[in-house]
DNA sequence: TCGCTGCTGCCAGAATCTGACAGCAGGTCC
DNA sequence: GGACCTGCTGTCAGATTCTGGCAGCAGCGA
């Protein structure tokens, strides 16, 4: 196994665990000894990967995405930047930052040249004129990242306000409003809310006990099948 | 020099010419043996650079960005697969075809556990109304990438046509319409010009005497200047 | 105090990379 | 056709890098 691919399988073992792993596990697992593997912690280090070490605990990763050298069309990195400039200009403030900061980290590791011409990729996202919501939508992500219940005040279309428990599993982005996606508690059912009619957003730290992503399979299964209605607005 | 920062060179220096290449200047660019640079070029080739060499000639790489191993936070690589996302329901097809291209490209070289994680992101791109245009905007972005000038027909708000010959350098994506934005040869003056209303796009294959970052940065300083009225819509 | 762990320096052996040479194939130019 | 340039592959010895084992220091918790 060449090395690079080698350091890839460290980050990926790394990642399966969410406690601190000792060097000397993560050596025996990727079958080298255990200073090579301080060695190899140290190069994705160097390579801007955030493991943290700590005398007595092991190594922890924060959740992250390693990628190995790539290439890019001219297109392809013009559709990349075009992209993270519109969802740079998400009310989603943490959104927008990270689009942000990924195109700063993709530009920190290029070359001059190719860094200019990434300034100068000449397409520009026009400014939103739509008001941001209320609520933080980074505790929607979060919440669906950690698959972590749902408290809120929902107000419908008619003005009528209710308090929801739901399981999210899914975030649309549409031109003017943001809607999310989840199960409801209370009407044991897909419902959508416009993140516009949230207010009182509460994490619950409770984990919802089925996977998001079998989730939103069957929410997309609805929305094909023609006898049935998917997610409703939530109304009713 | 590592090997890896070797490679990265190499790409650059061939990135520099847009004529073939011989291996020997290679070789003596980076400071190598002929023989070692063909096996670079082997492993660049491994990696998925589109390097081509041809007996007789030299070596020639397609335009393109080459990337090193990266790493981002869940944040970040979700920003970027909903920015593509976006991309890919772009009307222009080519654009959109290169976002898809370059999530698969990410997907392709990642171990099965990150690869579900991408296609698990929960964030969706609601479908977009409004009509498509009838040019090709692929051909816009190719003479903006070429600082080549564009002819076509314009329609302006009042109906009035008008046949053009501009030096275009920028594209705006709003969530209704695509505006271009251009140096008006006729007007003598910065113009934009909404997708939806031009036709008969035709490229000439002249290159125009000014660059596109500068023409850029000229034309925002225009739009900041409170006594100035930026570039107008082209009805004049 | 002890045990566990991260981390670094050192050094010899293993693995890889490199350069030189030879040879073949495909193109251009005369 | 012939001369020449270039890409490309195989082989092999020497240079370079990587690796594993050892020793030692430091931080943390019991």
């Amino acid at each position: 196994m060449s090395r690079s691919a080698r350091l890839l399988d460290l980050v990926q073992i790394l990642r399966r665990h969410r406690r601190p792993v000792s060097g000397r596990t993560l050596a025996d697992a990727i079958g080298v000894s255990i200073r090579t593997l301080y060695r190899d912690i140290a190069t994705l280090q160097g390579q801007g990967a955030p493991i943290e070490g700590e005398a007595g605990l092991g190594y922890v990763l924060k959740p992250g995405f390693m990628l190995p050298p790539l290439m890019f069309t001219d297109e392809e990195i013009e559709a990349i930047v075009l992209g993270s400039r519109w969802v740079a200009k998400q009310p989603d403030k943490r959104l927008a930052a990270a689009a942000a900061d990924a195109l700063a980290k993709i530009a920190a590791v290029l070359p001059d040249e190719l860094r200019d011409d990434l300034d100068a990729t000449t397409l520009l996202v026009g400014p939103r004129s739509e008001n941001a919501e209320a609520i933080d939508l980074g505790i929607v992500r979060q919440a669906i990242r950690d698959e972590r219940k749902l408290g809120f005040l929902y107000r419908d279309a008619g003005g009528a306000a209710s308090k929801r428990l739901v399981w999210p599993f899914a975030l649309a982005f549409f031109d003017k409003v943001r809607v999310m996606v989840a199960w409801c508690e209370t009407r044991q059912d897909f419902r959508h809310f416009r993140a516009d009619r949230m207010s009182g957003l509460a994490t619950t730290g409770i984990r919802y006990p089925r996977r998001r992503q079998a989730m939103l399979k069957e929410w997309r299964a609805g929305l094909d099948a023609p006898d049935r209605n998917g997610a409703k607005d939530a109304s009713g």
